[in-house]
DNA sequence: GCCAAACCATACACTACTGTATGGAATCGC
DNA sequence: GCGATTCCATACAGTAGTGTATGGTTTGGC
């Protein structure tokens, strides 16, 4: 069998380890029993179990960066968000929950996540801004979605994905009271 | 030193490692040497570490169940979300950051946060149902808002309690598009 | 005050890993 | 086709933990 492996096929097997077992489950000789190797393979293509880590990080943290929301731009703007939501819910996010319980145990993979966090924020703002939200109104509901994402990521439920994304959708692009200091629109 | 230890005081004990370290510091002897003891003691008060573990998801569910959302119902009904998004948001939800992982690594955990999430689910969706929401909107939003909950314990941010509490109870009560046919209110 | 029960310390055998050292096999350049 | 390099197996020593067995201290009941 064609047991040479690269370091790529080490940290692709990390991602699939991290869907299946999460982090708990990145040990070097469980990976290379489940590989069909030996620990030497490991041990050859990466320092320690840390660099290992680091090499998942990294390449997460760029998969993300470079990532999918690129083609939602296509859509016409106003069903961007409605877009989004449906899609999220009708993909369980196992990678991103691993990577969100993992992170609490790795101050590495916090800041990675909290990059990320940052960037997915400042693109729902911009979504939201979009539909005429003010600015302090677009941060929030941006963070907060994004929070909501997590805890889908994390608590998945079976759940009808296009009504619900059309009515959060709905929810979170409403201008009512969307003022910190409640000066009724005209 | 007074060290003759009850079982609850290694439950509370645990309860203060879940916070600090997570479930990854649940471990006899670290716990035994934070306590001044030796194992023995917990050996003596717990078969063994599953034991424990069960005691501590035991006490968890025990304390949501009966829990603080009872003096919210002396508020006035319509300031009871923003109320609740307020103080959830300015309270660090680190107990519930380690449960929540945790329950990613242990099915026993996942099945007691399961029964916590219908109960907090069942509560929001009543009290959107209470601002006039028609029963599929409020469960869908009472959903989101629970994945926010979860979202915010792992991930919190600085944020402006007061003002984002205010604004996001009113996106989630408004009764645009709240109907899944989108046929216009009168 | 003393016996039984409750509680704890210590020592032991065990498991599941980590990282290193060394040598051997496969493969590429030429 | 063979030398250098790349890649891997094996064996070793070490760490952090588990659970058990046994005996030693405290403490409350009477």
């Amino acid at each position: 069998m064609a047991n040479r492996l690269t370091s790529q096929d080490w940290i692709t097997h990390g991602f699939e380890v991290l869907k299946a077992q999460g982090h708990e489950g990145l040990k070097a000789d469980r990976m290379a029993r489940a590989l069909k190797v030996s620990r030497g393979s490991f041990y050859w293509h990466f320092a320690d179990l840390d660099a290992f880590h680091l090499a998942l990080i990294k390449g997460w943290s760029a998969a993300i960066t470079e990532a999918q929301i690129a083609d939602l731009a296509t859509l016409p703007a106003d069903a961007q968000l409605e877009t989004l939501i449906a899609r999220v819910l009708t993909n369980p996010q196992r990678l991103e929950a691993a990577i969100r319980r993992w992170a609490g145990a790795d101050a590495r993979v916090a800041d990675a996540v909290a990059q990320v966090d940052t960037l997915r924020i400042g693109y729902l703002r911009e979504l939201l801004q979009g539909h005429g939200l003010p600015p302090a109104a677009a941060l929030s509901r941006a963070q907060f979605i994004n929070w909501g994402y997590v805890g889908f990521a994390l608590a998945p439920l079976p759940v009808d994905a296009a009504t619900m994304a059309r009515d959060l959708a709905a929810a979170f692009t409403t201008k009512d009271h969307a003022h910190a200091h409640r000066h009724p629109d005209p």
